[in-house]
DNA sequence: TTGAAAGCGATACCAT
DNA sequence: ATGGTATCGCTTTCAA
């Protein structure tokens, strides 16, 4: 059983390419194709399993039905499940999802965009390093479908989906000094992204609000965190800093940070409490299991698909769709209790 | 600056699109194009940023430099971690990946592997649902170059990446049986799945070299394995059950299992040591932290690649590439110490 | 050295 | 109702 084309069918059944194309894309009663006709062709392509050509399809069509995916890094659980809903939501309106990796690497970045151009993908959802201005500029130009996660660009107008960085560590924050911690460290990253710099301000304005006027800060270099979270845990619990909470600003600071605690003997959370922005599986079974704010991974992959999808359709890159989510804050035993 | 083609740029030039395509494609010398004209070619495709339409370069080269991942989901981080190491070795190789879930479920699994094919993907990496012979063999016969990866199918003579299940599972389980432990559990999925059943086979084994004469072996539902969980951790914990050791065949079984034990207020490792096939990010926080079979991920992304392109470079389909590594061994304290 | 033209496999406009 | 044919953008054979 060879490969079957369209043509194969046309000339089997006496027909012509185009009345079979019509019947197939189901354009025959729209273009008046006899009943018998395209019963004919339906039962044939069928019961031959014919599938047409997608790189023909899409080169003919100028459109692909697919979609591509952007992100840091498909290893991370977060991007991860990210991915997977993106891709389930896509799947439920026919479209297949190209996904790549950018390795935080604006360069790369750059590179998949144009990738993913070349493949004449109809639109793009971007996780983006927030280096690229320039490109997601030209995007824009150009009147390409595009979406940003779980990143934007302040100084652009663009379609985003995120979270509400600010406002859940704030919430976060707020929760440890209501049970009575004081001295409350603040672990993150040096970078420039806006959804870290975001949950910098939310620590500081429940602190600000609270009146305590001594913060905690331990910015991590992007590529040199492993080495300097052992500084930055011991920084925070030696005397006179001795901090009794630290709220870190992702999954795998938290990770890395208790495992630093736990080396340096430091009770937790009677001698420091922990939140964590972003969990892991395991958080619930870690000693103690670890107060973490929820990021709405579903939520965020059904609204960036469907913006997207409706820009696809109406061939336009919108700008004005913008979706902020709030995170769920799921307590354990890391905070501590009043 | 509207899109380029390859057409503007013999045109501009005064050329023809033969002669641009062949500079474009590094066959300038080989045709021998003559110096100064490919230098100019280069120089105005540089300057102008063409990119050429991968659609119509596949269409007409009848190849894409793309490879298909089908895995059962890529929220989970295994998978997840598999795609990374996949995407990453295939750029490299200036491939790109197009990935999608089958979600354990053999129809769309082959619905996924029809769709790649129509979208002429120049491979495929699949981890099987171990469901879908018939398409497997019909990839062999019509000589398409794939292998698979985690599961393979026993009776048909495929390429695959595998890892040592029964050797793995063997190590872990003689390992507690070394640390005195006598009465070992064994709780996986009730699935026909080849990799969980040498796990089991790998415990079963252990037992029997050791003249352990009871097994206690939960396999649960695929599907209503979250329920299940409750009833099969208090039924080997009760008299005359009460094992005194459980190995868990999957990550998240490990995850739920150990959640049900610490419900039992259940005292690990002493009262019941624990050890799991596979692992999740934070398993060595967890309480105690649990020790774990490690699958080596990035070897098997590699191997895989690798032995994929070796394929797609010589247009077929070979069945007698079969790699299978060896798992580590993380020892923590959820399996106790002499 | 270079160019013309025939594909690749579909879609869709324009006839009939 | 159906068919002929140009077209999508590129590769590649063959001729010049």
């Amino acid at each position: 059983m060879k490969k079957l084309y369209l043509k194969d069918i046309a000339q089997n059944l006496g027909l012509s390419k185009t009345t079979v194309s019509f019947v197939l894309n189901g354009k025959g009663d729209e273009n008046k194709i006899n009943i018998n006709t395209q019963n004919k062709v339906l039962e044939y392509a069928n019961k031959h399993n014919y599938k047409p050509n997608q790189l023909a399809r899409g080169l003919s069509r100028g459109k692909t039905e697919t979609i591509g995916l952007i992100i840091p890094n498909i290893s991370d659980t977060f991007y991860a499940k990210i991915a997977g809903s993106i891709e389930k939501r896509a799947k439920e309106f026919g479209y297949t999802v190209v996904f790549s990796s950018s390795n935080e690497n604006a360069a790369d970045e750059e590179k998949l965009i144009q990738s993913m151009l070349n493949r004449q993908v109809d639109g793009l959802i971007i996780a983006s390093t927030q280096q690229n201005q320039k490109d997601i500029e030209l995007l824009i130009k150009m009147n390409f479908p595009f979406i940003l996660i779980d990143r934007h660009y302040p100084e652009i107008e663009t379609n985003y989906v995120l979270v509400d960085n600010f406002g859940s560590v704030k919430k976060a924050t707020e929760h440890l000094l209501n049970l009575g911690r004081r001295k409350i460290g603040f672990i993150s990253l040096k970078s420039d992204l806006e959804a870290l710099k975001q949950r910098l301000l939310g620590y500081q304005e429940a602190l600000v609000e609270n009146n305590i006027k001594t913060s905690y800060i331990k910015e991590l270099g992007t590529d040199t965190y492993k080495e300097e979270m052992k500084k930055a845990v011991s920084e925070l619990i030696k005397f006179p800093n001795t901090v009794d909470a630290i709220v870190f600003s992702t999954h795998y600071l938290t990770a890395l940070g208790v495992r630093e605690l736990k080396n340096n003997n430091i009770k937790i959370p009677s001698e420091v409490a922990i939140v964590s922005f972003d969990e892991l599986s395991a958080f619930d079974l870690v000693d103690p299991p670890i107060t973490s704010l929820i990021q709405p991974v579903n939520k965020i992959g059904d609204a960036a698909v469907e913006i997207l999808l409706k820009d696809i359709e109406n061939k336009k890159c919108s700008v004005d769709k913008k979706v902020i989510l709030e995170t769920g804050f799921m307590i354990r035993k890391s905070c501590g209790t009043v």
